[in-house]
DNA sequence: GAGATCCTTAGACCACCGGTCGAACCGATG
DNA sequence: CATCGGTTCGACCGGTGGTCTAAGGATCTC
């Protein structure tokens, strides 16, 4: 997290930060990416970055939290499909991956940052970024597994954590048809119903 | 690739070099892996190191080869199954990732090494090692995907380049699975069992 | 044996990295 | 006007991968 003073910097200069950074960090990845550069662009000196940021990781952790939530609002709201049947279930799922694609699609940018940080499990420096990610996303996903198996869409005789690989597995095949595949939205929807299709029969009941 | 005065290089130096690094890469990862410790290790000065290699990346691609061949050669041959039955395609598959898994468990040292390589797909610095990579792979990999279609054990509804990423997100489950879940080799052979039991769901006709 | 010609080695040097730190600046307050 | 705390700056630190030159050392020719 930035100290708090960060947010009671005047909005252009926290948009000059956020920008530069996400311009940074995404095209070259958290690793690559130069600290150097970032306060460069953003016309901001080194001593200045480090007094509203712990350091790299921080500014990177803030930055994508900051998009991850831009992104959530544009794809709109996912209702937890409670007691319902299995098709539906999937439908449901199915039409939420959907709208994430078109998401991300709408901004490559924030697409190349969330692959980048998607491919970084356990890379060093980002511990404290990964355990945050882990403790939002993780209850948010027991929820929907728990609404999976009790509409008897999902199987219950493997264990949690091995379901969850899989299906952030299949999340990567996901992202990785739509970035080699075409951009046409139909040609990327029937993409996702494909994968989604073999998702389902993998972990359904 | 080194250059080819390495070779000629006495068995004891080579392998001060190789080990050196492998020791460095396994646990470091290869961003994080410093040449100046392996040269230190080995005993070399940087510039010995550089007239053997060309870099960071062809030392590293030298060992991820030479380690990889021989886990492959550990593990025992694997007979592309032609012109058989769906159930017996898939007990070989299982049964080769099972000895794939023996194999890693036997040297975490290359475990680490090669979990390491599985998670940086197009970090920048690895792009020739990775071309190699999947220059030896895919033949391989497409020759099994092609015997397993004709054995109708898996679909040919859906692109190959799908099945094939599928597959490869699969074979990190299995890694992931190794690597968080118990040492014992039933358990083990028995996770692995679960996990290809639902790519074959998957990917089945 | 002397000299010349390689192959090999060592490590100083380069630009850059993330991170630290003390000095300077600046507006508000006494 | 002096002081003081919040803010900004950039020189500096130890480290990185990579380059380069000069010296060593073996081998060959005369």
């Amino acid at each position: 997290m930035p100290r708090p003073r960060f947010h009671s910097l005047s909005a252009a200069r926290q948009e000059a930060i956020l920008s530069a950074a996400l311009e940074e960090f995404s095209t070259h990845g958290f690793v690559d990416a130069s600290l150097n550069r970032i306060i460069t662009a953003a016309g901001a000196s080194k001593g200045s970055l480090y007094y509203y940021f712990d350091g790299k990781e921080d500014l990177y952790g803030h930055l994508l939290r900051v998009q991850v939530e831009l992104m959530i609002a544009d794809a709109g709201p996912f209702p937890v499909p409670a007691n319902s049947d299995p098709d539906t279930f999937w439908s449901v799922i199915e039409n939420h991956c959907v709208r994430l694609v078109q998401a991300l699609e709408a901004s490559p940018q924030l697409a190349r940052l969330l692959r980048d940080w998607m491919s970084s499990t356990g890379r060093k420096g980002l511990e404290r970024t990964q355990q945050d990610a882990e403790r939002t996303a993780l209850p948010w996903l027991a929820q929907v597994l728990a609404a999976g198996q009790t509409a008897r869409a999902i199987r219950t005789d493997v264990p949690d954590a091995l379901l969850l690989a899989v299906g952030t597995a299949i999340a990567g095949v996901i992202d990785y048809s739509i970035l080699t595949g075409s951009t046409d939205p139909l040609a990327q929807s029937t993409a996702v119903h494909t994968i989604i299709e073999m998702l389902r029969r993998a972990i359904q009941p």
